[in-house]
DNA sequence: CGAATTTGACCCGCGC
DNA sequence: GCGCGGGTCAAATTCG
């Protein structure tokens, strides 16, 4: 870490920044970038390029020497406790301590006499640029490192939480037998649902929805869960318990206290069935040791899948193009539908589990349903990144949010208002209807209907055991619609709203930020996706993953969301829909493929 | 001719 | 135990 530290001491003065008080973003070439304070000293309008590991030294440590700017040297020389710091600045040009390298570079050529001091100094910028250009590369390969290291440090961490859900569900079981009593059903599925490890915490605070981050689990770590849990085991395991005992729970309407005994046993017996009525499954200290050791391959013993992510959206043609390739294996006919069910895989990489289920509403044969489940094991084209940073971060929304309506929407709304997404704490009633959660479908799915309008979703009475939430995708039906994007999607606005010309679809936020302050912050994001690369897939992963990134209220994220966020724990997603808004072919599209 | 698609058979989970 | 439905497999077929 010292080693480090001293390594990046030659531009610790460029990067004068902050940290808990800057935004950032995540650039194309992977280093994190100011987005709110560029005000560097030398140079205010050139974002700065911060190295991740800047981030977590202590805002001090950042404050050295400005190469280029003898006022900082000044106000460097008045802060006495940066003594030590500056100390280092010697390993950059072999400069000596003592040497005051604002640009007084010249005791590197004092050996050359014959030169101008013009020309000293010229050559003296040369090499400065040179050594600087080479400290920029190995920032670049560190920061990759380091994003590497904290990939691997989240999935640990996931799997560290699904160990600890286990063992908290299993002290929940003897906690619940008492209050399912009393309790009503849909509070209890909510506690149990929620795959948050406070979960068992919050049995006795469960109508408060701000207790998942009261519990000692701070809204970074949620959001680290919820952003890396797609990709992880424990999350299968989260949603198929969550699936059992949804079900469970519903066929236990209407039983005795026997029946809620053995349905909270599967919570933590996963290979129990509704057949199983061994009195055994209901001594846990039996069977705790090997469960224990048993906690992590769990998800291997069991045949469950995946959460899905269904995305409907009108088009014609057979199947919506996503930048993925797939080869249809299949084609069932399902029952009550008269269109033929199709199944396909994706063949971008041997062995990749990612499979993809199109077929047509029944109701509204225009209406494509497109069901993505699993993760890609491979890398993706820009578009397709996009698209799987979609459907995974809409599946971390549906694992890790809460599955009963009305706390669902309590919940959701408390969390998007903290993250500043809609800052004045009122979300706009039309934004709430775009994803519905399905917990007791065969699958935990969230679908993401891009066909109907707000206001009619919100019309619309839900299946009972779905639910609503706020994702705000509104502004981009609409942004999608004035592009004359290929699908068909209908452009829908709020009552109020009026519509901008139809050459304006890129300038849409102007017309919605006079009529809904609340989601300025979002349609901007979207606009401003929307205006660099009118992408379906990539403005659709924007949309989810900005949601996904937002709620980060302890880091300064007030001031409405910036598309290139750079949220660290975000950075595979945030760094595909950088590169998908930016890079992706036209072709990329959701939209009728020709 | 290789790749992609079609389609019937098969497997598996679930409900009765 | 049986039937049903969803999902997958793999041989046959089609396509480029």
């Amino acid at each position: 870490m010292e080693k480090q530290g001293r390594r990046h001491h030659i531009s610790s003065k460029l990067f004068h920044h902050s940290v808990p008080d800057c935004s950032f973003n995540v650039s194309d070439d992977g280093l994190l970038v100011d987005a709110t304070n560029n005000t560097s000293s030398s140079n205010p309008s050139i974002p700065i390029p911060i190295p991740i590991k800047q981030l977590f030294r202590q805002t001090k440590e950042i404050k050295e020497m400005d190469f280029f700017s003898d006022n900082n040297i000044m106000n460097d020389d008045a802060d006495d406790d940066e003594e030590p710091r500056r100390q280092p600045q010697q390993d950059c040009n072999n400069n000596p301590p003592a040497v005051n390298t604002g640009l007084n570079l010249l005791t590197l050529n004092s050996g050359i006499s014959s030169t101008s001091a013009s020309d000293i100094h010229q050559n003296s910028n040369n090499k400065l640029m040179t050594s600087l250009q080479v400290e920029l590369e190995r920032l670049h390969e560190e920061n990759g490192e380091l994003k590497t290291t904290l990939d691997q440090m989240t999935k640990s961490y996931s799997q560290l939480q699904a160990q600890l859900l286990i063992a908290m569900q299993k002290q929940a079981q003897n906690r619940l037998r008492e209050p399912i009593k009393c309790e009503a059903n849909g509070m209890l599925a909510r506690q149990f649902m929620d795959p948050r490890p406070s979960a068992a915490a919050a049995i006795d605070h469960v109508r408060d929805p701000s207790v998942a981050f009261s519990s000692g689990k701070t809204p970074a770590d949620h959001e680290a869960f919820s952003l890396f849990a797609p990709s992880n085991l424990n999350i299968e395991v989260m949603s198929t318990e969550r699936d059992q005992y949804q079900r469970r729970l519903q066929t236990n309407i209407n039983c005795a206290e026997e029946a809620l005994d053995r349905s909270s046993q599967c919570l933590g017996s996963p290979n129990y069935t509704s057949k199983s009525s061994d009195p055994n499954l209901l001594d846990d200290d039996n069977d705790e040791p090997k469960r224990s050791t048993d906690q992590v391959p769990v998800a291997d013993q069991v045949p469950f899948r995946k959460a899905r992510v269904s995305v409907r959206a009108r088009s014609e043609a057979p199947m919506i193009s996503d930048g993925c390739q797939w080869r249809k294996y299949g084609q069932k006919m399902a029952k009550g539908n008269p269109c033929p069910r199709a199944y396909y895989r994706c063949t971008m990489a041997n062995g990749c589990p990612v499979r993809k289920q199109v077929q047509r509403l029944a109701e509204d044969k225009t209406i494509l349903i497109t069901t993505y489940e699993g993760n890609h094991s491979h890398p993706l084209p820009p578009a397709a990144t996009a698209m799987a940073n979609t459907t995974s971060a809409a599946a971390a929304m549906l694992l890790s949010g809460s599955t009963t309506s009305k706390e669902a929407h309590q919940y959701h709304h408390h969390h998007l208002a903290n993250s500043g997404f809609f800052s004045n704490s009122q979300l706009p009633f039309f934004a709430s209807s775009m994803a519905t959660l399905s917990a007791s479908a065969p699958f935990p799915t969230i679908t993401l209907d891009l066909t109907q309008s707000p206001m009619q979703q919100f019309h619309r009475i839900p299946p009972p055991s779905s639910s609503t939430f706020p994702l705000p995708l509104h502004g981009y039906h609409q942004l999608m619609g004035g592009l004359g994007h290929p699908i068909q999607a209908p452009m829908y606005f709020p009552p109020n709203y009026k519509a901008p010309p139809p050459s304006a679809g890129l300038s849409l936020s102007g017309g919605q930020r006079s009529t809904s302050t609340h989601s300025s912050g979002m349609i901007e994001t979207v606009s401003a996706a929307i205006a660099s690369d009118p992408n379906f897939t990539a403005a659709l992963a924007e949309a989810i993953s900005t949601i996904m990134a937002a709620p980060r209220p302890h880091q300064g994220h007030q001031g409405g969301i910036n598309i290139n966020d750079g949220d660290i724990a975000n950075n595979n997603a945030a760094r595909g829909v950088v590169a998908s808004t930016n890079n992706s072919p036209p072709s990329a599209n959701i939209g009728v493929r020709s």
